[in-house]
RNA sequence: UGCCCGGUUGUGUAAUGGUCAGCACAGCGGCUUUUGAUGCCGCUUGAGGAGGUUCGAAUCCUCCCCGGGCAACCA
């Protein structure tokens, strides 16, 4: 992304936002944003937003983004979804700068602020603040009430903070069981707001933390240890989804009573308070993108893997052979706004096509192939054909051609319907980059179905065009059979039916599956193919964009993925 | 229903009291083309509703309608 790219970027609110503030000086001269995954599954297109306005802002502004690991819960969280995480992000190509934790520059775990926010926690009780609650979980529900009712108080709201401050202790030592006792934010059990309600701010949890192993049996939630890791960063700009904007005033209480003890950042003399707000998050058509539904998808075995090339994850993406410029591209043009919106794949493709037309190299490949006799053709010539028309300095390659080559079997029609101008019975077509050829016949098996076309060539037309000057409109790739290589293809497509997959809710998605969403041929390629790297990027021609399969495929046999289609202009009339 | 948020062509968005309401994607038509690709040209379609403020409203106000969120010891 080039300087002149950015300034061209949308004036969007949180932009106006955090320019305002930087203005007036409230950032002490640096805007720090972060990026907060919890590390319990991999991050998707909606993160890879996500991750471009968090660390997009802060690049524009010169500032600083953070990533952190919001390692809080440990039930769910392990250190195989973290270590991904951070390859995905790499890979979309940002980069976490700051101070960071543990020695890497940029990079926080939450649960590094275990000890900050405990006592933290020691401080509100001391100052009457929060209290030890006993109720049970249904008890704490009854006692909280209805949004249009206010609660009723819990027994132990009053309580005597040295009382407190010993049962908290008991519960971090691990004197009591899950559930049994926890920490509860002494505000307003009359709020309209229910976040206000005297919410829970630690829970017990007797489980092992990926990161801290056994240290804790006491875990904050969400509405405490957020504002803190923020504060306690020094970060300015916190940014999320809409469904936090009720929590906004909780977040904006715990900030101040840090203020209250003084815990803020000062940064250049500024004190560093930060604040939160919330755009809408990316929403795709054709897919679905929650956690848990994918979650389930890999494990019912409807996908290969978490980096099966038609999940919506980063990883499958980068598997299909979408690139990280095409993503980023993708996320500037949906925008950010507070408007539930879902947004079209096709601009996604539209962003992809558009990069790997720039610099995909062109490759012949027949994906279901047919052979073409060239009756009066002997011996072998290279034809020379560019490797990307619309950039000479790709060069050109030579490319063995013969007597038999392959060619599609959509490319001929042995009784051609209006406005098919490709190879039929007496008709001509050309061969890129090789000759003219005129259909003299076919040959069948006992089904019908045709096995050989047969031809002969214009030996005037060496190169592709005919000497006399005649027209011939329709011009067919095709492979050598002598030296065409065979090659698994796989080609994709959408994974469901219909543009809104939970119509029914989320349970009945499954019968939305599309099962068409993965055609495996065996395709001919041309001999460059044999030995294309892992992860490299080809456009077959008149085809699509096709990628080596970075698990499969092997030298020699190799595999393609199909990132997407070509757009095909030709429609029967 | 208590509180909060949002409604601009099919989709995603721009505008910050003054533009014929702009752009992109999609769709449709045409030109070019050794990829029915690309490129180029053109076209169709929009302010949820009703009032009000104002010389002037997509923009400000009121009410209504519609959609979404919040009532996990998840994040």
């Amino acid at each position: 992304m080039d300087e002149t790219k950015e300034s061209d970027t949308s004036r969007h609110f949180l932009r106006q936002w955090i320019e305002e503030d930087h203005a007036a000086g409230r950032t002490g001269g640096t805007v720090v944003t972060r990026f907060p995954p919890e590390p319990n599954g991999y991050i998707h297109i909606g993160h890879a937003k996500a991750v471009c306005v968090d660390f997009g802002m802060a690049k524009l502004f010169g500032g600083e983004c953070h990533l952190r690991l919001d390692d809080t819960n440990p039930a769910k969280e392990s250190d195989e979804y973290a270590e991904n995480i951070k390859n995905d992000i790499r890979w979309l190509g940002f980069q976490w700068s700051g101070a960071g934790d543990s020695g890497e520059p940029g990079f926080y775990n939450a649960s590094n602020m275990f000890d900050a926010m405990y006592q933290i926690a020691e401080e509100l009780i001391r100052r009457g603040q929060a209290y030890c609650c006993n109720l049970t979980q249904d008890e704490w529900k009854e006692y909280r009430g209805v949004p249009e009712k206010p609660g009723r108080p819990s027994p132990s709201r009053d309580t005597d903070p040295e009382r407190n401050l010993r049962i908290f202790r008991e519960m971090r030592d691990g004197k009591y069981a899950d559930g049994e006792w926890c920490l509860r934010a002494k505000i307003d059990m009359a709020s309209p707001n229910i976040h206000f309600r005297d919410p829970v701010i630690y829970r017990i949890r007797h489980v092992s933390h990926y990161h801290l192993g056994d240290k804790w049996c006491i875990y904050p939630m969400y509405d405490f240890a957020h504002p803190i890791e923020d504060a306690l960063e020094g970060v300015t700009h916190s940014m999320c989804t809409l469904e936090f904007e009720v929590h906004r005033p909780l977040y904006d209480w715990v900030v101040d009573r840090m203020d209250e003890q003084g815990l803020l950042v000062v940064r250049n003399g500024v004190k560093i308070r930060p604040q939160q707000r919330e755009f809408a998050r990316l929403n795709i058509t054709w897919t679905v993108m929650s956690k848990r539904l994918l979650l389930q998808l890999v494990t019912e075995g409807h996908v290969s893997g978490w980096d099966d090339p038609r999940m919506p994850t980063v990883c499958a993406m980068r598997r299909r052979g979408f690139t990280p410029g095409a993503i980023r591209e993708f996320c500037d043009r949906v925008g950010v706004t507070k408007v539930e919106s879902e947004s079209d794949p096709a601009l996604l493709e539209w962003c992809v096509r558009e990069e790997l037309n720039r610099t995909a190299l062109r490759r012949m490949a027949v994906l279901d192939p047919v052979k073409l006799v060239i009756e009066n053709f002997e011996g072998t010539r290279d034809v020379e054909v560019p490797n990307n028309p619309l950039d000479e300095s790709a060069g050109t390659r030579k490319v063995p051609f013969s007597k038999e080559v392959w060619i599609d079997r959509a490319d001929f029609m042995e009784v051609p319907e209006k406005k098919f101008f490709r190879l039929a019975p007496d008709r001509e077509v050309r061969l890129r980059g090789a000759c003219i050829v005129k259909c003299t016949g076919v040959e069948k098996d006992a089904d019908g179905k045709i096995t050989t076309i047969r031809c002969t060539w214009d030996e005037g037309s060496w190169g592709g065009n005919p000497s006399d000057g005649r027209k011939v409109k329709g011009t067919i790739h095709w492979v050598d059979v002598a030296t065409g290589v065979k090659a698994e293809v796989r080609l994709y497509d959408r994974l469901f039916t219909v543009p809104d997959p939970l119509r029914d809710g989320s349970d009945g998605f499954l019968k939305y599956l599309n099962p068409d969403s993965l055609k495996t041929v065996t395709a001919y390629v041309e001999p460059a193919l044999a030995t294309a790297a892992s992860g490299e990027r080809f456009q077959f021609e008149r085809t699509g964009y096709f990628v080596v399969d970075s698990k499969d495929s092997k030298p020699g046999a190799p595999v393609f993925n199909r990132t997407v289609t070509l757009k095909d202009g030709y429609k029967p009339a």
